[in-house]
DNA sequence: GTCTATACTGAGATAGAC
DNA sequence: GTCTATCTCAGTATAGAC
């Protein structure tokens, strides 16, 4: 599958334009003018808005995954891979500050609008929470392996909306810093 | 100033409203339709829709400032007074698993949509920190409290936010029993 | 102070030429 | 596959009667 595509375009703008202004204050002329296509031509690749957005979450799934086997791949503990992901907060960090969350914001905005691809958004989580589960798990936490990950996702949750709101980036710094440190203290316990 | 005008009625309609369906969402139908009043008679209590978000504003400013007040006089120590507030998780359970925290999915829909008002927005968080910051200055963290005091918005940010995304009550009433002993903890260390 | 009627705009969506 | 033209509808906002 070709990545230059128009279809392709269309959603890789959709996906940030969603993002940074939100899904339904997005309109197709907002992507047109980005991908440079008519309004008209939307329709012979999506057959509403509602399945662009089905194909932005499916691209956010499939990016999801990705970057998570690169994280695998590229630390060596488990404990240093859940840091990777504390870290998004600082590597995406103009993003974050701006539009908080790619993940969170849309599934806030979704479950306001009572969309009915609430559940697709929300499976991105789920994504990050089993990989979580399972660096977790590996780290001889298996009991509360669930209850761990969670916490982490809701951690970060809580410091990308203060951040965003507050443009605080060394509420950050600490709060990362304090992250991982806790992320270490768990694993050094059992092993 | 009477609660019973049109003028009153219209605010409170549109701050349920703003918070269960978003501010973009919302239309002047259906804060019509709650208030039973027609459309064109808005423009004679308010100029645009952003005039009502701002009334809207200095409602939850007073609401919060009332709320805090009541903390103060109910509960006999600073800890005591911080668990009020953790507990809203609670408390508001039922909301929250449906439309998240109404401060921080305001600030986050308005950070989107570059709204003019997101700064008096996010004075509503402004209320609560610099409240909680009080409440820590008294257990005797002064030098600390502001970065408390973020950290207790933060937490509970972020349990709203997995909790309403997968709607586990559980998870929230393991989190707010933490958050609890982690205040008690705080204070029981300095006093 | 509240109503009805209506203007105006921008949105999503469709039809049909090229 | 892409375009232009157009439809329909919902939204904010205005004018003016009562």
């Amino acid at each position: 599958m070709s990545n230059n595509t128009t279809r392709h375009q269309i959603v890789e703008a959709a996906d940030r334009l969603f993002y940074q202004r939100g899904y339904e204050h997005t309109s197709f002329a907002d992507i047109a003018d980005t991908v440079k296509i008519s309004r008209g031509n939307f329709y012979y690749h999506f057959k509403s808005k509602d399945d662009i957005l089905e194909a932005v979450i499916d691209l956010r799934l499939s990016n999801t995954k990705g970057m998570l086997n690169k994280w695998e791949a590229e630390a060596d503990t488990p404990a240093e891979r859940i840091k990777s992901y504390i870290r998004i907060l600082l590597t995406n960090w103009n993003n974050i500050k701006q539009f908080g969350c790619p993940v969170g914001t849309l599934c806030t905005e979704l479950a306001k609008l009572n969309h009915a691809s609430q559940e697709e958004a929300s499976a991105v989580f789920t994504v990050f929470r089993v990989w979580l589960r399972d660096q977790f798990t590996r780290t001889g936490h298996k009991k509360e392996a669930d209850t761990l990950a969670l916490r982490v996702l809701a951690w970060s949750q809580g410091v990308a909306t203060m951040a965003s709101t507050f443009q605080d980036e060394q509420f950050v710094r600490k709060e990362v810093e304090r992250m991982c440190c806790w992320v270490e203290s768990l694993t050094s316990d059992k092993e």
